[in-house]
DNA sequence: TCGATTTACTAAACCGATTTAGTTGACTAT
DNA sequence: ATAGTCAACTAAATCGGTTTAGTAAATCGA
């Protein structure tokens, strides 16, 4: 039993190629109503379908879009491509995965090897390392939408949390239960914009209550590396702070592991509020008081977002936030 | 700046369509080493890359394979994507995923979709509804192999935790605590292979040591409905068991959650071993002993034995068993 | 009534590769 | 000298659709 083609159907129908490639297609202008029925019959009778290679071949459009996270298997991520999945459902999209874990290289393979698949789109949490190549995707016409980082100021689309906004609700939570030095745990921001914009929401906080930005400390941290000083010091520093505010999940984290190890306890020795929900965090010896992301919805909105450019529909590039949610817990102190 | 294709390379390099063929797909008998070093510099000069639409319009072959799992959301689910594209980047296949949600006729149609789309392998968790269909899809020649879930004992490529050794041992070591009396909290297992031998090996163990099959209580949970009877009464009963053992993850976490509800503590008022490890454990305000299964081991193990069957290596069909590891924390008291 | 338009189709080119069946010229064996 | 073999190619068919350009018949307008 062979695939059936659409010469087969033509036959059967006693039409030609093209009746029946147009019946497909929906065009049915000038076409009777007798022809079209008996198409369908046939169709169903044979139980034909398209071979979408052979259809992409000529229309140069693939129906599938290319995704590409740093890692699948995060919380973050995989919420956002279920999201993206869920949203394509709608539509008949395929998805196509591509992790990149955190390698800059890994990433510009993967760009490489999606642009010659000839995807109809792309959707992208990039290391920011390939801007060049992403741009030159976007020039060579590929839609592509951008999700969960913002590196640069640069023109594009891209679907984000408001971390400004999200930053700013987190320390003015944090100020109202009486803590008046934080300690920000982020890795660099100075080059990256989504970080940046956190911070910015820290000082505005800060300055809307009149805190004086000089008594916090910034506590950096790097994947490769961790720490740049351990968390145990800050608490012996002379001013120190009675707070820590993780910038992501990754460094929350590991901050709890080293202060797990360290026998330094959650909210008694040091409070603390993370960004990024925690899977499990119910059953925490402390449940921690974060920030949470709506990943699935921002899938949801990068791939709605993504098949409007697709289909032409959106001219402009868009920067569209979607809202974060404090969930308290019980990892802050009032003071 | 349009796309280079196979004929401006073969102009270029002043030989035929067909030779700049054979030289891209590695049949150099019969050509000589100028010609071949001639377009291979040509290819090289105008960056030529082939239109993998094209040759998999001819082939038959689209360098793609489906994954289809339940939700790629999950702890298991998304460490085995992880493991099947890790094994898929070394010999450059794509991997298209499609969700189901547990639901059966989203499972169907996703099987459908999948098969038109010309794919050159299927991984799948299925549901067990679809047997028939995925059946129909190793008829007709496609490749698949199944994991994390086996329905019923028909021929099939599978990868697997070793499930009923993994239930022996996680049940001898319970005895070996001193517990005689283990609650044994499972799905519905009469119809479903998998779980049914977690449930043999448990008894096995149970018949090692010489300790009574009645006096074990099964506690049965559905997706949909929960638990049949709720977990403080088994507490409750006369020979009330002294630990629960969980057979996966998502009813773990409800157990845990209705326990925390009840106010029952672990292990001070009954011990508590889960199948599956738990994310964050090492947060929880008891660390849970768990039976750890290696989804991304499985799902590189997948991929492996899919692409050998794709490559017509694999003649018969393969099932294949990871180990588990026993991962003992504090759940568990000593009797 | 006759050319123009509209309706309902179809033939053939095309998408960009692979593959089969030659072709050509040089070399070999008898 | 001549057929046979072999190396090194190439022309053309093919994969299974879409699309463009065109055609024949029916309808329309003046």
């Amino acid at each position: 039993m062979q695939k059936i083609k659409l010469i087969d159907v033509a036959k059967r129908a006693e039409v030609s190629k093209s009746t029946v490639s147009q019946y497909l297609n929906g065009r049915f202008d000038y076409m009777s109503k007798a022809t079209k029925e008996r198409i369908k019959a046939v169709v169903k009778e044979l139980n034909y379908a398209p071979n979408p290679i052979a259809r992409s071949l000529k229309t140069n459009k693939t129906k599938t879009i290319g995704v590409i996270v740093r890692d699948i298997t995060g919380f973050y991520s995989s919420q956002a491509i279920r999201g993206i999945d869920d949203f394509c459902k709608t539509s008949e999209y395929n998805v196509l995965i591509y992790n990149t874990d955190f390698d800059a290289e890994v990433e510009a393979r993967s760009l490489q090897a999606l642009s010659q698949l000839r995807i109809d789109g792309l959707i992208v949490t990039s290391t920011g390392q390939n801007t060049d190549l992403i741009a030159e995707q976007v020039k060579r016409g590929l839609p592509v939408v951008e999700f969960q980082i913002e590196h640069d100021d640069s023109e594009k689309n891209i679907i984000l949390s408001d971390y400004r906004q999200a930053a700013f609700e987190a320390t003015d939570y944090l100020i109202q239960l009486g803590h008046k030095r934080i300690c920000f745990v982020t890795q660099d921001f100075s080059d990256v914009k989504s970080r940046h914009e956190r911070y910015q929401g820290f000082i505005d906080a800060l300055a809307k209550s009149g805190i004086p930005l000089q008594e916090q400390t910034i506590l950096y941290w790097q994947r490769e590396t961790g720490f740049q000083q351990s968390p145990q010091s800050i608490l012996q520093a002379d001013n120190a702070s009675t707070v820590f505010f993780t910038q992501h999940l990754a460094i929350t984290t590991e901050l709890l592991t080293q202060l797990n190890q360290a026998h330094i306890s959650i909210p008694e020795d040091i409070s603390l509020l993370g960004f990024d929900d925690l899977p499990m965090a119910e059953f925490f010896k402390v449940p921690i008081t974060v920030v949470k992301q709506d990943p699935h919805e921002i899938g949801m909105a990068a791939a709605k977002l993504l098949l409007e450019n697709i289909d032409g529909k959106a001219p402009d590039f868009q920067r569209v936030m979607i809202p974060c949610a404090l969930v308290i817990r019980e990892s802050c102190n009032k003071l």
